[in-house]
DNA sequence: GCAATGTTTCGACCGTGCTCGAAGCGTCGC
DNA sequence: GCGACGCTTCGAGCACGGTCGAAACATTGC
């Protein structure tokens, strides 16, 4: 009955949780693949590409294709803007969320992120490797410093040895809102930290729990 | 999967068109009541009821109870300035819509918003009586001048006879981002209008047609 | 070329939630 | 008190949209 733009298309776009949980992701500010985006939202892959078509659809999204992966990203810094704007409503208005349990609290920590290591420890690993001068960090961007070849390999690190894609890349985390190391390296590390069993991955949860040798040895590689 | 406030809980609340519809006519910042919500949404009263009670338990509306008059108001700034980055996002998003028919052309000019006029037309009609101090106008508020009894008197428009709810009320016109007059006396005018057969209203529409002669007529009387 | 990987489309299933009529409750006017 | 009015609750119907598996499509690497 009454005119205007159609806000409940836009605001029902943002209303299931897939999608949301897809745009959260997205607002830190770095284009991510489907793939991604599905095991961050929790949902199959063609499920996860019925809500982006839809998303784009909508409008909320750009798409940048390269190669056979497919980037999305947030259209722009006003639907940025809009997705604020309604966490801030929901964060003022739902103080009756559940008081962390010990599940997130260890998320907080430490969690998989995609294939990287994410929360608490992987934030102050990377603010560690940026010090070292082992990773070169200018404004948003990460690249290797001149060390970092030989820093990894005497690690028993090999990040070349995987697929091609990006080497560093930061990603924005969530529970610290600040950025952690991902991209090939950061994978690799992670398949380090499992391999040598400094951790082991909570079962259907993306939480990481160190043992407490594993994160004495993991602090006295990474954080010393 | 991922953590933080429920937005997609609150966006889910604007998502539904009869809400969007209740929030938008909120934004005028006056409360209304769940009968005027319901024919604003177009939907029945207990639909609407329905839908209230989920935007009172999400946080995003106030409730105040006036005998048995409930009437509902936005929860306050945060949530009105989410409301707007929504608005604003289906805007910019949306000049997929068509352009503006005739209806909706009709619309801009004169519509009925509940009982009484609204469109460019009323909001000049309610310019015109504050010029001529029939009505007082301060901030937000709109109250009868001395004049008023005998100018409408001289009319035949009788505001009194009707129920007991506030004479004068300022309405935000959506088209026009100005107040046009609601209350007894609001509805009253539009009563007239109707009985004079300046104007009929069109079939399945809020749109309120004048005829030639019927426009000359209210000009004269309300705009001269 | 063929296999591997990333992504989308198709089809079918299923549940959530929107919808309204009828009935119940509370408040006001006489 | 009784009737009128405003609103909410209950119950049942129904459609829309989310979900995934299987298969098709696209791109890359060998």
């Amino acid at each position: 009955m009454r005119e205007g733009p159609d806000i409940a298309r836009i605001a029902s776009l943002v209303g299931d949780p897939a999608r949301a949980n897809m745009l959260s992701a997205l607002m830190g500010g770095t284009a991510l693949t489907a793939s991604e985006l599905a095991l961050e939202a929790g949902v199959s892959l063609p499920t996860a590409s019925s809500h982006l078509s839809k998303l784009m659809e909508g409008g909320l999204l750009t798409l940048a294709s390269q190669g056979r992966h497919r980037y999305y990203g947030l259209a722009g810094p006003q639907v940025a803007g809009m997705i604020e704007a309604i966490t801030g409503v929901a964060e003022a208005v739902g103080p009756k969320r559940v008081r962390p349990g010990p599940r997130d609290a260890a998320m907080r920590v430490a969690r998989v992120c995609y294939d990287h290591l994410a929360g608490e420890q992987a934030v102050a690993m990377l603010d560690r490797l940026v010090d070292k001068k082992v990773l070169l960090r200018d404004d948003k961007e990460i690249r290797l410093g001149p060390s970092a070849a030989s820093h990894f390999a005497a690690l028993g690190i090999d990040f070349e040895a995987k697929a091609r894609r990006p080497v560093c890349r930061a990603c924005l985390d969530w529970s610290v809102r600040r950025s952690h190391l991902a991209g090939t390296l950061g994978a690799a590390i992670l398949d380090k930290i499992l391999a040598e069993k400094w951790a082991r991955r909570e079962k259907d949860s993306r939480a990481v729990m160190f043992s407490p040798t594993g994160r004495q040895a993991f602090e006295k590689v990474f954080l010393a």
